[in-house]
DNA sequence: CCGGACTCCTGGGTGC
DNA sequence: TGCACCCAGGAGTCCG
């Protein structure tokens, strides 16, 4: 589900209510997510929340107790309840805060994970091979056209590679490409400096508008509030095979590439 | 190094 | 109403 922008969302909503906040209780209902949640996660009861941050796709919690990761899979999501808000099967830890309120991880398929972030979290085996944030000064059509060299996997294949560039999956990859008018399935080798620039400003775009919008909601996303995200009705081309193309109104084709459904306009991107 | 296949898991939608 | 089947927003791991 979470791409970069409802990754973002989520973070936005939930840090002004945990900064600052006393962890009071630490509830495992179902550890068994994409790694076991640590057995000694509850230690976190009695420190306080210093700030959360994000990486990629990974959220960072600060805290003298220890930091932590938490990545929200395919259908995780983080949440601020009441505390006596009835529980919903899958809601699998809950942190309550001194302000009574619980932050809330559900997570139907299980994809997430809970860690311990270790001594410097960027450095945390999960975290130090990730590219550049899309948002950030890293973040360069010229960077792109570097790390393209030599390759002949589809573009969008390589835009998605966390290697390449952090936050960027499916969603946001169809939608940028078609933006930036290149063909999803284009060596991504075979693509000039000139148009990666455009393509990198075009993710840019992408994100920061989805983020305007509070995240692309499909079925199931909520922020942090528990409310969908508005970006699904602005989606040019993902999910919209057989609609007009917004720019020249031929049907959008739906291919997978890369294992993955992948949307595109035949002739506004070559 | 690269690229593709496979894997984890549950649930919604569809078609019979 | 039941059931089989396909598909889904991620990404680590393994293998050639």
């Amino acid at each position: 589900m979470p791409e970069l922008p409802e990754v973002e969302t989520t973070r936005r909503g939930i840090a002004p209510h945990l900064e600052q906040q006393r962890i009071e209780r630490v509830t495992v209902r179902q550890p068994r997510l994409r790694y076991p949640v640590p057995a000694d996660f509850d230690r976190l009861a009695g420190a306080t929340i210093d700030a959360v941050k994000r990486r990629g796709k990974y959220l960072i919690f600060k805290s003298a107790a220890g930091d932590w990761l938490c990545h929200l899979g395919m259908s995780g999501s983080l949440r601020l309840v009441g505390g006596g808000e009835p529980l919903k099967k899958h809601d699998h830890i809950d942190i309550a805060l001194a302000s009574g309120r619980h932050l809330r991880y559900h997570d139907p398929r299980r994809f997430g994970l809970v860690l311990w972030a270790g001594e410097e979290p960027l450095d945390h085996p999960l975290l130090v091979k990730l590219g550049p944030e899309p948002l950030g000064d890293a973040f360069s059509g010229d960077d792109l056209y570097r790390r393209s060299r030599g390759r002949k996997g589809a573009v969008k294949a390589f835009l998605m590679d966390s290697a390449t560039v952090v936050g960027v999956g499916n969603i946001y990859a169809s939608e940028s490409l078609f933006l930036a008018g290149i063909h999803p399935s284009r060596p991504a080798g075979r693509i000039s400096a000139e148009r990666y620039r455009r393509l990198a400003e075009c993710v840019r775009q992408v994100l920061g508008e989805a983020i305007e919008q509070g995240g692309t909601t499909l079925r199931d996303f909520v922020n942090g509030d528990g409310q969908p995200g508005y970006f699904a009705q602005r989606l040019r081309v993902y999910g919209r095979a057989g609609q007009a193309c917004p720019g020249c109104g031929e049907a959008i084709r739906q291919r997978v590439i890369g294992q993955r459904a992948s949307y595109f306009c035949p002739l506004c991107q070559r």
